[in-house]
DNA sequence: AAACTTTTCCCACTTACTGGTCGAAGTCGC
DNA sequence: GCGACTTCGACCAGTAAGTGGGAAAAGTTT
């Protein structure tokens, strides 16, 4: 363990350190090849990185004809971790350099109990996880929690069901507990994040990623970048209104798309359903197990329970519905559907397909996949580490998007 | 007339080129201050561009106690064109280096009659106009036509209503005809850009611009720059339904919202209105004129007649509802109407705003202005010379967004 | 006219990076 | 086993970009 500055000094030396997350161990001259840089140059900066401890000698490759290439790898201690708040789970990982997971841990948590409770439990994982991956020190902390973030200060505003959390510093209060870089950031955007960086969106810069949750939301891709809006609440389609009338949804609106689809709709339906005996599937459930989940519906809809069925193509239509206007507006190059209602599978998918494609543009949609998150629940975690490597392995984080754009 | 290259090289002349357009003559000390350079550098790049022939001498400043600046300016001989193609009316303008307009034009054209017609009308009119201002040559023209456009070609993909402009070269064919840099984008994506540029929007870097007109369509920007989405439909939201029944639009779906509020459906509604009896007003103007237009109807609602301001109402309500929900998702900072309807004025901005307003998040509208257009008929032409300009004051227009944003 | 202010020109110096050369360290053919 | 060939990495001189100090230039103020 070096305790030299852990510091990247310019952007050649963080276009090295992403090259060797994303394409792991690589040789000097595989290294010059990526970069258009030098061999000099490039030798250079490596020593430097080296020496700053962020990177080592990974031993000899096999010779491809001539001398062998020794090759280069981030330092092995490296460690980032990712937290994904829920609202009513918790989801922690710890990474190598690499982004590789080493270990993972899930836990059951009550979002309004206030971010002091909450945070407890979270560092207490992230310690547990420490112990058991033998690391000694993290590189950066990135998380996520539900609801509106204001991604600069590194705090919730405003969270509509989240007593305690606004404005609480969230981000601070990690990056000195663990004296390590930090970000906070949208639940739903770190999954965005993931499934970018190693789900279903891989090198598509410009998508949507749909979270159907407990609530509704989406994350915005544009160019490679998360697209946050002016007050970071871009992305917050749960409470669009899509009806005049209809269920009161939590917010206190009516009318609200996830007040009609939601994690928290299809249970009062489901459970609405087997009471008044319209679904025998689930009302045998309900009796034995004395409550119903998204699973439970699945399942209802795998043994092809009509109605259930129908429950869930209405819902799937006005999601669709939705959807069809953003795509219009937006014209993405991928939709991913992630959260827990993506456990419905084909069903809820094609009605979904069939409603955004029926409803937008042929132009907007004759290249536009949608399909269901590779990642499923570690989504969160993956673009919670992938978003503090990148700041980790970037220049000057002060010198952000807006400047660099205004180069061009 | 110098007959140099006349081409940035690099990073540095590109800064400095555009803060001469935007800020006017400056002292070689003030453009050092302005950029993070030492005078020294700056004092080199000015004699570059000035033998370059794309920089000159202003002469002396009024001194300030000491030695008076000499001035720099943008050589006075530097001209773009804009061409803004509507669905009837073409509007083409010839600005200096600065982007101040010297000369414009307006015309009647019917954009179904093809390209060839309608470039042969343009090309026309730029060839006008450079003989009264004087203009030996172009440095660049920037071009806006109705309908999805594939900015990295050049051309118009399937527009709905002009037969012939599929794929057509339009860029291309102005950039030979002018011997200068072209571009070509959609007529609402230049009309958002003088917005940003010289309009409501000026510093809002996230913001839409709506497009009221004939059709319906909106203009995004995203930190600073025009999101085009991935098939160049971005914005298209003329055709988002908003309702299972209602009239049938020109794109012969049922139910878009410009078959509800447009100036095509205000015109029929008018019409409508006036042959039933209901608005008398409008009656007395059809019989007088034969015909209704958008001015007719701003008449109507400002003598007080009721049944046009319902209407009007209506309109921006539809209007309002899709807003509404796209705030919810993209989250801007400003909100600008433009558009031949932005002439009905009070009425229908009270409207719009009442129901983005009333339908949003909180969060996302607290410091969300919604404004009428700044520039009205010179949007569109403003913004494509400034596009046009902001491309030529570029250093490799080949190393674009894409591969700048990576370095970060 | 002297003192002061501000700008511009000039030049030595640093920094970042390039690209060629050469030895090191392997494989391959015989 | 040895020389020819290949590939890699270290070294180093050279270059382009940019910095920053100093002096002259060209005014204003006293």
């Amino acid at each position: 363990m070096t305790t030299a500055v852990r510091k990247v000094q310019n952007r050649n030396q963080a276009r090295l350190l992403r090259l060797l997350r994303d394409r792991g161990p690589l040789s000097r001259a595989e290294l010059t090849d990526a970069v258009t840089l030098s061999k000099s140059k490039v030798a250079v900066e490596l020593d430097r990185l080296t020496a700053a401890g962020l990177v080592q000698d990974a031993g000899q490759a096999a010779s491809r004809g001539g001398r062998p290439s020794s090759l280069v790898r981030l330092w092995d201690g490296l460690r980032f971790a990712g937290i994904d708040v829920g609202a009513t789970s918790i989801n922690v990982a710890i990474t190598d350099g690499g982004l590789t997971t080493l270990a993972q841990r899930q836990g059951d948590i009550d979002v309004s109990q206030g971010p002091e409770v909450v945070l407890r439990a979270a560092s207490q994982m992230v310690r547990d996880l420490r112990a058991e991956t033998g690391t000694e020190s993290l590189a950066g902390i990135g998380a996520g929690v539900p609801g509106p973030v204001s991604f600069s200060e590194g705090f919730s505003v405003v969270p509509p069901i989240m007593p305690g959390w606004d404005k609480y510093p969230v981000r601070d209060r990690l990056s000195e507990e663990f004296d390590c870089p930090a970000l906070l950031d949208n639940d739903v955007n770190i999954m965005a994040v993931g499934e970018f960086h190693a789900g279903a969106a891989r090198g598509i810069g410009t998508f949507m990623f749909v979270k159907l949750g407990t609530g509704v939301g989406a994350g915005i891709f544009v160019d490679g970048h998360v697209h946050r809006g002016v007050d970071g609440s871009a992305g917050d389609i749960g409470h669009i209104q899509v009806h005049d009338q209809g269920p009161v949804c939590a917010c206190g609106n009516i009318g609200c798309l996830e007040a009609f689809f939601s994690g928290a709709a299809l249970r009062r339906d489901a459970v609405l359903a087997a009471q008044e005996g319209r679904s025998p599937f689930l009302a045998a459930r309900l009796a034995e197990r004395g409550a119903l989940d998204v699973l439970d519906v699945a399942d209802a809809a795998t043994a092809g329970d009509p109605v259930v069925i129908a429950m869930i193509r209405e819902g799937g239509r006005h999601i669709g519905e939705v959807l069809a206007k953003l795509v219009s507006f937006f014209n993405p190059g991928m939709i991913v559907i992630g959260g827990g209602l993506s456990n419905l599978g084909g069903t809820l998918l094609a009605e979904l397909r069939g409603t955004i494609y029926r409803r937008s543009l042929p132009l907007a949609t004759r290249n536009l996949p949608v399909v269901m998150s590779e990642l499923g629940d570690s989504a969160g975690v993956l673009g919670a580490v992938r978003m503090i490597s990148d700041h980790v392995f970037s220049h000057d984080p002060a010198l952000r998007m807006a400047d660099v754009r205004e180069l061009a």
